[in-house]
DNA sequence: CGCGCGCTTGACCAGACTCAACTGTTGTGG
DNA sequence: CCACAACAGTTGAGTCTGGTCAAGCGCGCG
């Protein structure tokens, strides 16, 4: 497949307000320089000095984050249309570090082409802020979820998550969709152990929940998921008026 | 004590670049609508509509968000200088509740007024960019801390975090500060149990880590918390040379 | 003075972890 | 094309951290 093939999604930028012509063309321009990594690459390593920003094109990365012990968490498993590595824009050294799941394609944006964005582009430079604290939100939400539900809850909750991002994407059928993460990546996914994670899945497959054949994920009983998740997926506000116009 | 006896804080704004004297007025300019409140006062509600965000001038707010199973926890305790509510500005709902810790002071700043610094100071909505990358980066710490430590590392991560936030604001003296949480509000804060929490405490005190008269928290071996702790707070960018020029 | 809130402690329980062994699948080099 | 290594998933037994329930204590405040 051509590096062509892939067109870098953009409704985490359109989430928000109807982008011009002259914007998308701005972003896919922004996107267009490409770099393709094999499954298991790491793309950028914790203390890497923090020279931009990367836009996922394609395929999905992992953000994980090493204590001092050497325990590992990953702080969220992202898809395409994902702004990676955002919040080391405020460090010297990256915070986490980003390893593709699967074969990926990303494009890289400098610090000087953002700080352009801010000057130039005070709409784009306000979703970018929008974009951000959405993210923000999805890791309370995520603590939360980690701090007050057990096991069977989180993993419900990491399923409905991981089903209502990809259904933006389109890669959802039927509530079926190819789930590329090892339980042990679920496990670092979710703060358990991978022989717990195991048993959960287990149990979620007992309880007629989910079914699993291969990478394949089948959601059987959405509503019963929806109810186990101790929370819901946020409801993004669509066209926030008081955004500065466009140019 | 009379309102205008508190000043806001600048050093969240300024953790990334010099402020010029005109930021600095603007701001505090910001910060002029004063509003106060008693402790225990709920200041927003989830739920509640979301028409603005607000600047913290004096005392603790706990943002906390409640689970569907009436599961709470508090998110982050905010601190004079700390910008609340700006996650929800995403949302047509707010996504926390703010409550009042101790008699509070704070500003409102409406979604308009934001609206016109993005519009015409690039720079002050780069620095709120940042501050929000900046946050999300805590709460990320927060979601490691808590995926993969036990409870006395996530007391020390906690005790260790305001100790390190209460310095800048001057309000550490020989590793003595004053904590007006109750282990109540601990455990919503770290995810434990109220009982558990003061079972960890007095393993902390007994550690010879800790001491604590009335609401003072005294750390003895400030070395040793810090070992305990799974990670230390970020050093954040200072001066980040990519910022808009100011006006 | 007494009420209530926050802190403390004990006994017991359970959810999640650890360690370890075994199975099945994939992919790879001789 | 087979043998085998490497990896992902599964299962069992035992342990332990943290939760639950319940009772008592102490202090500040009205």
């Amino acid at each position: 497949m051509k590096a062509s093939d892939h067109v870098y999604p953009l409704h985490r930028w359109g989430a928000f307000a109807q982008l011009t012509a002259d914007e998308q063309s701005f972003i896919a321009e922004l996107a267009s320089n490409e770099t393709t990594r094999r499954a298991g690459a790491t793309i950028r390593s914790e203390e890497d000095a923090v020279t931009g920003i990367y836009l996922l094109i394609e395929g999905w990365v992992t953000s994980s984050i090493t204590l001092r012990s050497g325990a590992r968490l990953i702080q969220k498993v992202h898809l395409p249309g994902d702004v990676l590595g955002a919040t080391s824009m405020v460090l010297s050294k990256a915070a986490d570090t980003l390893t593709a799941v699967t074969e990926v394609t990303f494009a890289f944006v400098s610090l000087e082409r953002l700080r352009s964005i801010f000057s130039e582009r005070p709409r784009l430079a306000a979703l970018i802020t929008f974009a951000a604290q959405a993210e923000r939100l999805a890791v309370v939400d995520a603590l939360v979820v980690k701090g007050r539900a057990n096991a069977k809850e989180q993993l419900a909750y990491l399923i409905f998550d991981l089903h209502t991002r990809l259904t933006f994407l389109g890669a959802v059928k039927d509530d079926r969709f190819d789930l590329p993460l090892t339980q042990e990546l679920i496990a670092d996914l979710s703060g358990l152990t991978a022989v717990h994670v195991n048993r959960t899945l287990g149990a979620l497959r007992a309880d007629g929940l989910i079914e699993q054949k291969g990478r394949e994920l089948h959601i059987l009983d959405v509503d019963a998921l929806r109810r186990l998740s101790p929370m819901s997926p946020r409801q993004l506000k669509y066209e926030a008026t008081w955004l500065p116009s466009p140019l």
